[in-house]
DNA sequence: ATAACGGTTCGATCATGATCGAACCATGAA
DNA sequence: TTCATGGTTCGATCATGATCGAACCGTTAT
């Protein structure tokens, strides 16, 4: 009886009702950090912490280290297969679940991370960047060009300045809802900031969905030649 | 984070590595003893019945007296589904599990339930009796007609002498490896008795198996009209 | 009736692991 | 550099439940 694939291993893993949580909130296909899935298990911190590391360690969930976070995400197809199954089984014995996600939405259209566009709207950006050349991607960096730095200049972002500072200029940030990449680095946000002094985006309080104005639409398209 | 399914709570039960065990086993679609489950799970027998218990009452497993066993088996599909996901992501990142059941298809072919016959040879005897009118069948009840009574007796079974006794002369025996219905009763058990006695079936030592034997495939065709 | 056997219940023992707070480490922003 | 913050580690506490043996119950066979 020892000779099975220990499904009891991976089983005693989702059958935490903490862990179970989270993995559930993971299946929404979004990574999400330590602490955002501690709210959503409903426990502390630490014991968040821990019930990763476990996860991680029964290669249920992959970590990508991000900056100063640590995004989680389901390891695979396989695992999203188990609880999916199990979450058929308890719901066809049991109460239903929904979980809709109601703001989901704007979140995935646009919003911050840290203080860069993220979502759909960012990603849109970050490509539209590079197809006009003004950025030059290359395994895990990213470039200004001078005609980049030309236009951002002519954008009101002072390029010259950022380039003193000692964090980087720009810097490629995976976007997890879209599931690609989009603009960080110093440039990243002195281009939001821009964007919200200009009217073109608006941020929702407390939340970190952002708004993209009309103005912001018709502004993106002319400059950058992003379409939304 | 109080309102999903209770995946926690099956990946709970599926996580003890006895219930895994005893799942495991039970994925063959053979329906078993507690005895023989806790042989496969490898712990004692008063623990196998709170493993058991805790699994009939969590839906996962659906249990059915017969006698003095009581037969378990898979609650349903959606709970098979379950399994073999965590099957297939435990072999995905660890060692295979085979289990192929040498010895499973001579069981399946007949073998004895208590002292009478079972597998395919026995429902299609059970089969046959009933297509010669030789048993009524209704609604969880088998009885014995007139004609069949004449059959018996033909056939060297004393049936007013098995009609003296306490037990029941028929009976219908839920056969799982077939999901069918075979013959119980004191005459199922005169019948394999008087089998034996003509050289037509054979019992396999050190096992439930039998083997029907050339003459008893003739027998059983010329005198009940099974064809196996 | 009696023996044999499958199965359950009970009580006691024991190990595991979930949880928290506090201290600590690492990274990015200013 | 300094600060804020995300994340981990540690130690202590506490609850759950897995396990066994023994006694007990119910059914079948003789």
């Amino acid at each position: 009886m020892k000779d099975g694939p220990d499904i009891a291993r991976i089983a005693t893993l989702i059958g935490d009702p903490a862990r179970a949580n989270i993995l559930t909130a993971l299946m929404t296909g979004k990574a999400l950090t330590a602490r955002e899935l501690a709210r959503e298990a409903g426990v502390g911190a630490s014991t968040t912490s821990t019930h990763l590391g476990r996860l991680v360690e029964g290669r249920l969930v992959a970590v990508t280290r991000q900056g100063r976070h640590r995004y989680h995400r389901l390891a695979g197809p396989e695992v999203a297969n188990v609880l999916e199954a199990l979450m058929g089984l308890a719901a066809g014995q049991g109460h239903l679940r929904h979980r809709p996600g109601p703001r989901e939405d704007a979140l995935r259209a646009a919003r911050v991370c840290y203080n860069h566009l993220a979502g759909t709207a960012g990603t849109a950006l970050y490509d539209a960047l590079a197809g006009r050349g003004w950025t030059r991607v290359s395994d895990h960096e990213v470039m200004l060009s001078d005609a980049g730095a030309v236009a951002m200049e002519a954008f009101e972002i002072d390029v010259t300045a950022l380039r003193k500072a000692r964090s980087p200029l720009c810097r490629p940030c995976l976007d997890w809802s879209e599931r690609r990449t989009h603009l960080a680095g110093s440039l990243g946000r002195a281009l939001l900031a821009e964007m919200e002094t200009r009217g073109w985006a608006r941020r929702v309080p407390d939340s970190r969905a952002v708004t993209i104005t009309p103005a912001g639409r018709d502004g993106l398209r002319g400059t950058f030649g992003v379409r939304l």
